[in-house]
Parts: structure tokens; C-alpha cells; sequence
RNA sequence: CCAGGGGUGGCAGAGCGGACAAUUGCACCUGGCUGUAGACCAGGCGCCCUUUGUGGCUGCGGGGGUUCGAAUCCCUCCCCCUGGA
């Protein structure tokens, strides 16, 4: 029911044209999934989206989670009855919470600390960054061998969040591809800690591959099966690497984590300080996994990290950017990224962006959407995601059809040289 | 005409003798946003001096006064609101 297959390598790069087949659909790759997380892409319908292009799509587990909403899934029969629809989906495993609501709080950063002005980069001083923590706020997580403790976000109440029942949730909720319980790192976290935390992410990813198996075939022992095949499954299981911005750990974790049977690879956890981090890190990890199997660079999306990673060899995304960007009222353009909520373009009779083949673009201003940004009509939030998702998907596109025909390399110098 | 209340930065609205260039909200401007805790967050927002600074200037309806010191107290004028004739 499932398989990779890889259509084309790039001849000067490690980008690569692959086909991803589940039981909802094809996926063509180098691709992206478009974030819904609570079950909704925030300004579109999945209708919508999938109209626009988008050929998978990316849900959390943590939120059908901290609510036992999962249970009404359940009773549903999985996500895509309780959201009826019929695309490829993935479920995230909730390891991100892990960082975003503990040490992203605590740290007052992203997984990519773009914390120091590039010359000062050398006397960075860690204890200078700004905590989100207020003085009297406890971190939301705590971290123990077997699992996550989390303060909810929503209402405080206490949440226990394993490998297990990760992993129970994600095959409740029935997406095609379902990621391992893994520990986010943070980039300001230290090499002795990034260690341990990657340490404890093999071992979960092992009981996760214990847990998924439990159920979908007879186990005589807990043994993990190695010769099961998760491809014959409705439901096949992405491990995640970790390791942060060190080599070593990355070399370690990616061996580790190519050694067991899942059906592709997630990459995440802390990518550095800076943009070339991320590339490094690619480096470092991606040569130790098997070519074979799809490869996804969790939470990635902006253009030039794309073109860098899928020049690394990176075959999926999953990204809150476009949707993000629109609610706080930035727009793509093939020249970058424009702030519409800006009065320079209340004048605008422009599309957002002249090269753009989207609807928005065709019937509408960016001085219109700028007005209903300035007035916090809805709508323009609406019209910029669509915008966005189209755009970003398109850029896909147009990279797929890049290493298609062989010119990979030019397409990204054509849409970087406008990018800063 | 009488009685009472009030006029503060683009707007709303605090302050009611020194820590006030003036709380706060909106508006405005500029940044930020990468496996979604936020249609969010951070900063700026009188003028001048190179962004500097325990810097200079102007400033709380107009004018005048008291005081070492006034948005804050007094006098006067103008305007607005409420009640009464």
C-alpha cells in the first residue's frame, strides 16, 4: 500500500525526483506538507488547499491529545472521516511540544536560534537571550526516561505524554505517516544535554517501533520484528534524528536510526544557529541514510532552506509559514517576502506578487488586501493563505520540474538572488 | 443669566504641586515569526543635536499670577456638557 520510489537524482546536487504512494494518494517529491495542526489549516479548507496543489498534509497529535479529542476521532474512525476528507495525511508525534512549549519557551527561541547579529556570532553570550518564561511561570515540561510531562497550554492541567501512547494516539487518529515520539531540541541546549536527549530519542524510537507493531501484526515476544514490513500496512512509521548542530551526534543518530525498520526518516530537532547550520547539519546526517527511503526535514519552509535541503537531498517539508505569515499579514513574492499590513500599499493596484498564477493574484490588489489586513477583516487573512499555500506550492512545483528537465541548480539562483 | 462638571500628545482617557516628555488603550511606524500556545510578539511614537546622553528646547484651551518648582494652586478670558430660569 505504500512505497518510495526515487524517479531522478539531480546530476549536480543530491536533490532528487521521488514518487511517495500511501493509501489516500501520490505524493510527488521534493514536496510539502501543508500544517493543520487542531485539524483545520488555519484560513483554508483542505479543499481549498488541495486545489491549490497540496498533496499531503501535516496534523498533531499533541492537539487531539491534551483534550482526549482523540477519543472522538476514534468513534470516527480516524482523522479523515472525522475531517472528511480523503488526502494523504501525517500526524506529528507531539515531540515538538517537547521543545515549543518547554525549552522554546524557556529559551525565548525557535529551533533555529538566529539569536546574535552575525559579528558578534563569536562572543555569544547564551544567558543574554530573553526567556518568554515569565518570573513566576514554571516551564510547561518536564523530561523523564519514560515520557513528557506537560503543563497543557490550554488549561493548566497536568498531561503524561510517552513513546506508547504517542504512538497509540497516532494509529487512533490513522494518518498514512506517522512520526516517532521524539525529544526537539534546543539550539541553545549544550552538547552534554543534546547528547542525552538524543540517547533518550533512540530509545523511544525503538519503543515506538515496538508499540506500532504491537497491534498491526501478531508479535510472539516484544521483540522488535525487523523483518516486518510496514509498506503492507495501512499506516508505516517515519523515525527521527536528532542530535542538534553537533557532528558527531548527528553521524550517530542518523546510523542509529537508519539501522531500524522504519519507512523513512524525519529530521529535527535544534538545526543550528544560523542558516549554513542547517545545511551542515543536512551534511552530516543525510549520507548515513538509506537513499531508499523518503527523508523529511520537519518544520523547514523558508525558500532558501528549501532549495539548501533539497540540494542536500531532502525530500519532504512540513512548514506553519505560509499559513503563519499570512495571519500576520506577509506575503511571498518571488522577490521575497512583502509586509502587506504596510501603508505603502494601501495605494498598491499590484497583485502581490506579478508572477504568481493564483486567483488572488489574478483578481485582486495588494491595496484590497492591505485594507482588510488594516481592518482586521478575516477575509484578507483568508486571501493571503491562499496566496501563500499556492505560491509555495508551486515553487515546489516548479523545482520538481527543475530537476526533471536538469536545471535545478539555475532555478535556485534565479529565485535566491532576489532573496537578500 | 444662575448652579454644577469639564477642556491633557492623531483619538479616547489617566494624572491633579516635585520621581511628568506625561500611565494605559486605539491608531500609526519598524522589526521578528521555520515539526502552530496565540489573526501573535517586540520596539518606536513632541521637536532638535550624528543613533549617542543624569543632553537641549517646547509642552497639558489662551493670557496672567503664586511657588525654589505648576498639567496639577489662584485670577481672568474663550469653548464644551448637564440641570434650572
Amino acid at each position: 500500500m505504500f512505497s518510495f520510489k526515487i524517479i531522478k537524482k539531480d546530476k549536480n546536487s543530491k536533490a532528487r525526483l521521488g514518487l511517495l504512494k500511501t493509501p489516500h494518494g501520490k505524493i510527488n517529491t521534493p514536496n510539502i506538507a501543508i500544517v493543520g495542526t487542531k485539524g483545520s489549516i488555519r484560513g483554508l479548507s483542505f479543499e481549498i488547499a488541495r486545489n491549490l496543489g497540496a498533496e499531503i498534509f501535516m496534523i498533531n497529535t499533541f492537539h487531539f491529545f491534551h483534550n482526549d479529542r482523540y477519543k472522538i476521532v476514534d468513534k470516527f474512525g480516524g482523522l479523515h472521516k472525522f475531517l472528511n476528507i480523503n488526502y494523504p495525511l501525517m500526524t506529528d508525534s507531539g515531540g515538538f511540544q517537547v521543545f515549543s512549549l518547554g525549552f522554546g519557551i524557556e529559551h525565548g527561541v525557535g529551533k533555529i536560534a538566529d539569536i546574535f547579529p552575525l559579528e558578534k556570532q563569536n562572543n555569544a553570550d547564551f544567558n543574554s537571550h530573553k526567556s518568554r518564561l515569565n518570573k513566576n511561570q514554571k516551564s510547561l515540561v518536564k523530561i523523564y526516561e519514560d515520557g513528557v510531562e506537560f503543563a497543557s497550554p490550554y488549561s493548566g492541567e497536568k498531561l503524561f505524554l510517552s513513546p506508547e501512547l504517542s504512538i497509540k494516539i497516532q494509529k487512533i487518529l490513522k494518518a498514512d505517516i506517522i512520526f516517532a515520539f521524539d525529544e526537539c531540541t534546543s539550539p541553545l541546549s549544550g552538547y552534554e544535554y543534546t547528547k542525552l536527549a538524543m540517547k533518550r530519542t533512540h530509545n523511544w524510537a525503538i519503543r515506538c517501533l515496538n508499540e506500532f507493531n504491537k497491534t498491526l501484526i501478531r508479535h510472539k515476544s516484544n521483540k522488535l520484528d525487523i523483518n516486518f514490513h510496514q509498506s503492507l500496512s495501512n499506516q508505516v512509521m517515519f523515525g527521527i534524528v536528532q542530535g542538534g548542530e553537533y557532528q558527531d551526534l548527528r553521524k550517530e543518530s542518523a546510523k542509529f536510526i537508519n539501522s531500524l525498520p522504519f519507512f523513512g526518516f524525519g529530521i529535527g530537532g535544534s538545526l543550528g544557529k544560523n542558516k549554513k547550520d542547517i545545511i551542515k547539519v543536512l551534511n552530516w546526517t543525510i549520507p548515513f541514510l538509506d537513499e531508499n527511503k523518503p527523508r523529511h526535514l520537519l518544520g523547514i519552509g523558508e525558500i532558501d532552506d528549501i532549495f539548501n535541503s533539497i540540494e542536500q537531498g531532502i525530500d519532504l517539508f512540513d512548514c506553519v509559514i505560509p499559513t503563519r505569515w499570512a495571519r500576520h499579514g506577509a506575503g511571498f513574492t518571488f522577490k521575497g517576502r512583502i509586509n502587506l499590513k504596510s501603508s505603502k500599499y494601501l495605494t498598491d493596484k499590484k497583485p502581490i506578487d506579478s508572477k504568481c498564477k493564483c486567483q488572488i493574484c489574478k483578481k485582486y490588489s495588494r491595496a484590497y488586501i492591505s485594507h482588510l489586513l488594516k481592518e482586521k477583516e478575516i477575509f484578507g487573512i483568508i486571501l493571503l493563505a491562499e496566496h501563500n499555500v499556492f505560491w509555495i506550492l508551486n515553487l515546489f512545483k516548479e523545482i520538481r520540474r527543475s530537476i526533471k528537465i536538469g536545471n535545478f541548480q539555475q532555478l535556485k539562483k534565479e529565485f535566491l538572488k532576489h532573496i537578500k
